[in-house]
DNA sequence: TAGCCGTGGAG
DNA sequence: TCTCCAAGGCT
């Protein structure tokens, strides 16, 4: 869904139905998930910490952990007193471990910064660590009702489907994207935010990336995709990330040794973790570099911030 | 901006 | 077994 794809005009996207707020409301209190960040009663918080966690993770993986993360850090003071190295090791397996660093980081800029409340606009969500255009725009319409175009990949891939007819977006969601289903969004606040989750829920149930359920979609008749016989798409797919061999899972491996181990380990521990050496001190430097591990004095490493140094002790 | 950054379940 | 990928962000 890159701008020259999105070249209809505002006006005449708005006068295409496949996208009707009340469908799709509809639909959405019928089918959507019970999640726990959902709904209301639920903290600004407690909503950035989902959106973090769901950052290329499943829902169901995420569940758990957020589960444990708010009943020990049930606001951003809490996590911003406790070490780097908590968060790392409280984020378990989830993935990406930078965005562990990148929230504590945030909860402290929200302490320091913004008196301890999660800011509002998205302005200021956005000059958090880790959270960006997207992430910013969920909060602010999750969290605080925000009338702002919240365009994930599952937005932008039922969008490009029911409004443009085409099989995917494009590979990444962009300003031109949110400007598109900006101009779509209802006048409402609260029906704006409305909307952006059962798209998003849309996408994520019944609008898949790749087998789409049409049979059970609530917009099938009105989806210019659908109606054009759910074409394949032509263009070039994404390429394939592969993992096994590379960097990143020795990162994962390293990782894994330091967040089961309470004091810090030697080289040489960690070098059962990995046996190409060579490969094995790239991806601790990189460690190192990102801030996840740091090496104290006597040489051995640990997660970062538990291998510190007492205050005053040098 | 394309490449990098984890993990493990699903088909 | 192997491929693909799941609510992005950062450089």
């Amino acid at each position: 869904m890159t701008a020259s794809r999105m070249a209809p005009k505002t006006a005449e996207l708005r006068s295409r139905t496949a996208l009707r707020p009340d469908v799709l409301a509809h639909w959405y209190a019928a089918a959507a998930r019970d999640l726990p960040w959902r709904g209301g009663g639920v903290s600004a918080w407690a909503v950035l910490v989902s959106e973090v966690m769901l950052q290329q993770t499943p829902v169901a993986r995420v569940l758990p952990v957020w589960s444990t993360w708010m009943a020990r850090w049930p606001d951003p003071m809490g996590l911003a007193d406790d070490t780097p190295a908590d968060a790392v090791r409280a984020w378990g397996k989830l993935g990406y471990p930078r965005r562990a660093l990148r929230l504590h980081a945030a909860a402290h800029r929200i302490v320091t910064q913004f008196d301890g409340s999660v800011p509002a606009s998205v302005a200021d969500l956005e000059s958090l660590p880790g959270i960006g255009a997207y992430t910013a725009r969920a909060v602010a319409a999750f969290a605080f009702g925000a009338r702002t175009p919240v365009v994930d990949t599952n937005v932008a891939r039922v969008f490009a489907r029911a409004l443009l007819g085409r099989a995917h977006s494009g590979p990444s969601v962009t300003a031109a994207d949110r400007a598109s289903v900006e101009a779509l969004l209802p006048a409402g606040p609260a029906e704006a935010a409305r909307f952006s989750v059962a798209v998003m829920e849309l996408g994520a149930l019944v609008c898949t990336a790749g087998s789409p359920s049409c049979a059970r979609c609530p917009v099938r008749m009105d989806c210019a995709w659908h109606r054009a016989g759910a074409p394949a798409h032509a263009g070039p797919r994404r390429k394939p990330q592969r993992f096994e061999g590379t960097d990143r899972q020795v990162r994962g491996r390293l990782l894994d040794v330091l967040r089961g181990t309470a004091a810090p380990v030697s080289a040489d521990d960690l070098g059962r973790a990995w046996t190409d050496s060579e490969q094995r001190s790239r991806a601790l430097v990189s460690l190192l570099r990102d801030g996840l591990v740091e090496q104290i004095t006597d040489g051995r490493f640990g997660l970062a911030g538990e291998g510190a140094a007492p205050e005053g002790s040098g």
